[in-house]
DNA sequence: CCACGGATTGGCT
DNA sequence: GCCAATCCGTGGA
C-alpha cells in the first residue's frame, strides 16, 4: 500500500502559530493530493516566508485585493497564485487570521505518484535518470508536477483534497537559511529555509 | 480603460 | 549566463 494514507496530518494547531516557526518546521512534511484514487506526495525540502505586516515582497503587504484575500484567513488554506503568465505557485496560509502571512512551497522531494508527476510537468516520458532532479525543485514546478491550479486556492489544508502528512527530518539532515528568491522588495530578509544538500532542492 | 511587471521557467547563446 | 514567453492582478488616469 502506499505511504501516505492513515498517517497524521498537520492539523489546524500546527499552522495557527508564528510564521517562521512555521515555516521552519514544515521542512520534511508530506504534501499529498489525492485524485480519486490517485495519489501525490512529496516530502516539502524548501520553503518561503511571507508577511503582509512587514515584508513588502508579500502579496499582502498593501492590503487584501480579491487576489489574496486568502491569505489573511486564519492557518491552514491553501493560497495559489498564477504569475509570469505561466505559472502557478502553493502557499500554506499561516501565522495570526488578518495579517496576511504565508509560506511558499519552493521545492518537494516526490515519494508517491511520480509517473503522474513527469506526465503533468513534461508530457513524456523522462529522458534520462538526473531529469528526476528537475520536476519538483522550484514553486512552479511542484504546482505543475502536482496539477495545482488557482481553482485550488482556499482549500482547507486539514480535508481530503490537498493535505500535509507529518514526518520527521532524517537525523543527519540540517536546516539552511538564506535569502529568499526572486524578490525585488524586502531582499536581504533571511527567510528562505531549506533541508541543506537535499538534491531537489530549487538552488545548490 | 490601459500599462506595467511579477514569490518563474526553459531555451538559446 | 541571458532573456523571452505569457497573462492577469493591480494601480493610475
Amino acid at each position: 500500500m502506499n505511504t501516505t494514507m492513515n498517517k497524521t496530518r498537520l492539523n489546524k494547531k500546527f499552522y495557527n502559530r508564528e510564521l517562521l516557526t512555521v515555516a521552519i518546521e514544515l521542512l520534511g512534511n508530506i504534501l499529498v493530493k489525492k485524485d480519486g484514487n490517485k495519489i501525490l506526495a512529496g516530502r516539502i525540502v524548501e520553503v518561503e516566508a511571507y508577511n503582509g505586516d512587514t515584508d513588502s515582497a508579500a502579496h499582502t503587504f498593501t492590503g487584501k485585493t480579491k487576489r489574496n484575500e486568502v491569505m489573511f484567513n486564519e492557518g491552514g488554506l491553501l493560497y495559489v497564485y498564477f504569475t509570469y503568465g505561466a505559472h502557478h505557485c502553493c502557499n500554506v496560509v499561516t501565522g495570526i487570521e488578518g495579517k496576511g502571512t504565508a509560506v511558499l512551497i519552493r521545492a518537494v522531494e516526490p515519494s508517491e505518484g511520480i509517473d503522474t508527476m513527469i506526465q503533468n510537468r513534461f508530457k513524456r516520458e523522462l529522458f534520462n535518470a538526473k531529469e528526476i532532479f528537475n520536476l519538483t525543485s522550484g514553486p512552479g514546478k511542484v504546482c505543475s508536477a502536482f496539477s495545482i491550479i488557482k481553482n485550488h486556492s482556499g482549500i482547507d489544508l486539514t480535508g481530503n483534497k490537498i493535505y500535509l502528512v507529518k514526518s520527521k527530518l532524517k537525523k543527519h539532515e540540517k536546516i539552511g537559511v538564506s535569502k529568499r528568491i526572486g524578490i525585488t522588495r524586502s531582499v536581504d530578509l533571511p527567510w528562505r529555509f531549506f533541508i541543506e544538500d537535499n538534491p531537489y532542492l530549487s538552488r545548490k
